[in-house]
DNA sequence: TTTCTGAATTTCGTATACGAAATACAAGAA
DNA sequence: TTCTTGTATTTCGTATACGAAATTCAGAAA
């Protein structure tokens, strides 16, 4: 029998509120947080609101201003292309763990996931689109086994939400996005891991290019 | 002429102050964290002990009991493992970028850290070996130029440091460990970025089978 | 003796209070 | 008018207060 856990804290619940707003875009960057204001809006002291500030400062969602408060950090390209060179040596190499540790029934948790993946392309629902984008790809770090990789990309890929969230709206297809996903998982599924790994790279190395773009526009 | 900055509040300093002692050593894993003895000991109030300790949550130094209050993590052995393998795939990785990207006075600088390195080993200042350990490496994380590849490393090595006290309290030789590094620059500063990337590669294993023996053992 | 039970104690999370520093703004000087 | 300067307001960090839940432990029941 499981133990029974404790509910989530105010302060957790406060930090889980304000990430997903700064990553949804619903806070922009640069946009200050009053901590009586967010006190207020979510019927909370000040004292959660300051507790959730100081750990998503922690994590660089927000920065001092020097002055009063905090504001939301500013998403910069080189941060953004920074991400993405990280991922494109993590990721071809979290493939080729996959490839050695994925569980028997990968094939079916692939298949469900692409499915999931198509659908959301189909319902045309942006945000959804991008979470079960993550989903895809934390499916491969599980099957890889690494905690630490998992961990490392969570933290990143909420940085990435950002910007994710800015090109999407504006229309890109993720249509090749779930494309270059089947192409990966029928290459690990046949074992060819070189391929696998190769369009992984591919596959990130377009994302990138398609997001900077749009980026360095806006 | 630059601005003020702010000095650091008392929640930074504590969590600064508790993230020390525990990748010290100083407090060990399991050790239950009291917050009003903690507050007591730094002469502060608890609220900005609270503060510090769900920043350490959040990064995951210590965790919840589901009872009451948090503990210091344990140093698991697979966790240890997964750092070391993220770390095979991402050192490498930054030396092919250090190699296209660092600076123009690089050699200048190696220079001085291995010196630096060879008198910490000649010292048998263990604490002194860890942090120059990480300067070494931190230093290759900014000739490659990438933000996120150091906010990466710089995390997982609080968990390694962890670890590394440990190793090194016990009287294993950091002297091939700077001969490795000396190697290392020697390739890179060949321009055999082949050789450094393998360099490293090797460096990081080595280092893990060490650790990773020892710390079975206890 | 050992096991159970419930009152006392501890200790957490959160609310509230307070002082300090920054900003906003109005009134006077140029 | 524009610039300065002193004061009121805002808003933060931190201290303190308080209620709730978990732990501890003394005394009763077995």
């Amino acid at each position: 029998m499981d133990a029974i856990k404790p509910p989530k804290t105010l302060s957790e619940q406060t930090h889980d509120i304000l990430l997903n707003a700064i990553c949804s875009g619903e806070f922009e960057p640069g946009q200050r947080l009053n901590q009586d204001e967010i006190a207020a809006r979510l019927q909370v002291s000040r004292q959660p609101v300051n507790s959730a500030i100081s750990v998503l400062k922690a994590s660089g969602f927000v920065e001092d201003t020097g002055r009063r408060g905090v504001v939301v950090s500013q998403i910069s390209v080189d941060q953004f292309l920074s991400i993405f060179e990280l991922r494109s040596a993590l990721e071809p190499f979290a493939i080729r763990l996959a490839h050695q540790r994925k569980p028997v029934d990968a094939a079916k948790q692939a298949q469900d996931m692409l499915k999931r993946g198509w659908n959301a392309v189909a319902s045309k629902d942006v945000s959804l689109q991008i979470n079960l984008d993550y989903e895809f790809h934390e499916m491969i770090y599980g099957w890889a086994g690494n905690p630490a990789i998992r961990d490392t990309m969570r933290t990143n890929w909420n940085h990435i939400r950002r910007s994710m969230g800015v090109v999407l709206r504006r229309g890109v297809a993720s249509k090749t996005s779930w494309e270059e996903h089947d192409r990966i998982i029928a290459a690990l599924m046949r074992s060819d891991v070189e391929l696998a790994e190769d369009e992984m790279r591919q596959h990130i190395e377009r994302a990138q290019e398609k997001t900077a773009a749009l980026l360095s526009e806006c």
